[in-house]
DNA sequence: CCTGCAAATGTTATAATGTTGCAAAACTTG
DNA sequence: CAAGTTTTGCAACATTATAACATTTGCAGG
């Protein structure tokens, strides 16, 4: 039985999300990236959730805030905070996540609950390296790898109803 | 240099796409599935692209057989297909492709061209099994895999203007 | 045959997600 | 501060997907 992974484990969220926050506001500066306020609190949003969380959702918290909002605000900061690997879109939800590897060189792997949606990125060597592998083998250069895996997260399996 | 994989050879499409509507009908008669004759218009839309195709282009095309057909229609016949394995969603492109692999047991793991658009199904033992391994690592469950790779084909490095 | 159930389809409307294009404002640099 | 670039506001629109309910079809049993 292995350690529980962040997401699973109870923790002190608001340092957690204040800690992305510090390190994405370092990243910027290198990167000479500007973290706009609205830019910020979109990605103060995503990670006050474990969960994936829509555009839309975060568009909803914006106008929550007072916020005058509209979708290509969300949009922008969303894609800016791609850019700079603050955030990750998870394709087969519509949904993005904080990055829990930020600055550092990772190709994501997103572990999703179906049940309690609860999201553990993880770096794993061994499985780019086979991928990278098979992808050459047909002579296939990589640009961009999605590789998102549904199904049920440890405390989820201990649960009843779970067929 | 590898021996090109089917979608980037020239070939007989047409037959192609026959092999892949009778292998359908032997496969949806054996689990006693009703291929009826929308859902096989449809399988046979996507197959004669080996390109992926949204829903809405299959749409288009239903329309233009003179099949007045609405969203669901799609859609159902959509669904249908995948759960007996005949077409894959591509979730990073909202789109669907016939499955090459349709009634073996199989990961498929998608290169998809980012030039040309085609899309080449693999099915890597390796990959599915570092996959395997990382998820059980953490004591995940894994119930459904999606790995789509985006980046450029063989042919397409080939050609001028690939930066 | 026909009757009744389940599966499949038709139909309308609407929800959810994402983009374009242009004008205004803010920041940056000389 | 003036000129250029980046960011934001805003309105409209495009694309992808689903809900809800009526209708038809295929098929098994009386």
């Amino acid at each position: 039985m292995p350690a529980s992974a962040l997401p699973y484990r109870p923790h002190n969220h608001d340092a957690c999300v204040s800690r992305a926050l510090a390190d994405a506001r370092e990243i910027c500066q290198q990167q000479h990236a500007r973290l706009t306020p609205t830019r910020e609190r979109v990605l103060e949003l995503i990670w006050q959730s474990h969960k994936p969380l829509g555009a839309y959702d975060v568009l909803a918290h914006l106008t929550e805030d007072g916020h005058n909002a509209a979708p290509p605000t969300v949009y922008r900061a969303l894609d800016f905070l791609q850019q700079h690997g603050l955030v990750h879109r998870i394709a087969s939800l519509n949904a993005f996540i904080g990055c829990t590897h930020a600055g550092e060189q990772h190709t994501g792997m997103f572990l999703i609950c179906r049940k309690c949606q609860n999201v553990l990125e993880l770096t794993a060597p061994a499985v780019s390296g086979a991928v990278e592998d098979a992808a050459s083998t047909e002579g296939f250069d990589v640009d961009e790898v999605t590789l998102e895996i549904a199904g049920l997260c440890p405390q989820c399996q201990a649960e009843p109803g779970n067929d």
